[in-house]
DNA sequence: CCCGGCGCAATTGTAAGACAATAAAATAAT
DNA sequence: ATTATTTTATTGTCTTACAATTGCGCCGGG
């Protein structure tokens, strides 16, 4: 039948298709597709249409590609959540650059005070969770240099985040950071060490089981960017 | 780290080129860049792998491209997210293992009882909040297909972390959606019931400024799939 | 002076054909 | 039987060409 391809960009309406082609023929991950060639002729367009279909799945997982071994269905290994491309590139997308910076502090809180249940819970089982953390936390108090300071303290963030064994929200938890790296060059000599103590102090609540404080002093430390970005803009 | 184990593609190449170049130039939504062969001759390629890389940045809602107009930094109507076809799309990904469905189901925890208390306050502020919720779930009740049902129990928490006003926050809920999606199709009637009760009480409860009683209810209703998630593999 | 229609041209969208690169499969050699 | 080599199927990339869309300026009329 004539499905009006009602100018929608062919390649879209490929990428449909080819959605069409993987459900309703129940194919697994592994499993081969058509040639281009052949996906080509079948939906009657242009191999290059096929291929910028075939490209954007591909970008998300959904498909891999591969000389003469020819297309594929992704196989996703979910454990370590696949989304790392994805997230990387969705940085870019309007919804997390076009927030505000209160949204952004907002976000971190949310995520970061969310897995300090799962940390502490860890933690409890594997002493060298906490052990972690403090050490990197000790390398931050001797750092002099801005740079590597937030390095680190990007690092410890991540970790913390890492430490629930939550891979999802630790790759979301990137994201932010990226976001944040411009907001902390602007941080004080003063901060650094307050930064660094409430740092110590969250751990070691975590490792005492007291989850609740340990969110509110994270809260606060977090919170504590509020007032110099808002000053900035 | 490991990317350079598989081979670059140009196209891949490309897209990593074109993010930097929204980053360094900081380009906000709307802005426009380089036409095609423009890129193409600044990265010393043809346009065709240009071409495959704006088209699965375009994808992903990261770009938006027309005729005469060129290419621009993807922007977002009225505010309101929209990563639709990214989740569906990543919707094909097959079933997941146990313990990253436990990950999963965790990860949803914590993004969605951490946005309650942003929700109870802006409910405060704004009526017409919990109206929509209500009258979202009201639909739900009135529902019998499970295509159907399933649609809306997605809409009933997406608008639940939209409410929030957190944009990053929902983005990244559509992400997950997209994973849960299959899990949802083996909801058997009695829990549909359920499931719509505990709606309910979770928006009176939030209405009344009661957030930690919300957040416990709906611990409890998403972790409801815990049990099944387990005994379907 | 403003304003609406109209055509131009810039830019993306699609096509076809060619060749390179890669890796699987088939074949030859030890 | 195992290893090395050749063949071949398939994606990866380039080139060129043309179609489709639409923003922008031009032109004429009120």
């Amino acid at each position: 039948m004539l499905e009006t391809i009602e100018r929608q960009r062919l390649s879209d309406v490929v990428a449909a298709k080819i959605r069409q082609l993987i459900l309703r023929g129940h194919l697994k991950p592994g499993d081969r597709l058509p040639t281009e060639h052949e996906l080509a002729e079948r939906f009657g367009v242009s191999r290059v249409s096929v291929r910028e279909a075939t490209k954007a799945l591909g970008f998300l997982g959904v498909l891999e590609a591969a000389p003469r071994r020819g297309l594929t269905v992704g196989r996703v290994d979910l454990g370590r959540v696949d989304l790392g491309r994805v997230t990387e590139y969705l940085g870019l997308h309007p919804a997390v650059s076009d927030a505000s910076s209160e949204q952004l502090i907002d976000t971190r809180v949310v995520i970061e005070t969310g897995v300090l249940p799962h940390v502490a819970r860890r933690m409890a089982e594997d002493p060298s969770i906490h052990e972690g953390l403090r050490a990197l936390n000790e390398r931050l108090r001797g750092t002099r240099d801005l740079v590597a300071w937030i390095e680190l303290d990007i690092a410890f963030h991540r970790r913390l985040v890492e430490s629930s064994g939550l891979a999802p929200l630790a790759a979301f938890n990137d994201i932010l950071q990226a976001f944040f790296q411009r907001f902390r060059e602007s941080v004080k000599k003063a901060e650094w060490r307050a930064g660094i103590e409430s740092h110590g102090r969250i751990i070691v609540l975590l490792r005492d089981g007291k989850v609740s404080a340990a969110s509110a002093e994270l809260r606060r430390h977090i919170e504590s960017h509020k007032a110099r970005m808002v000053e900035e803009v």
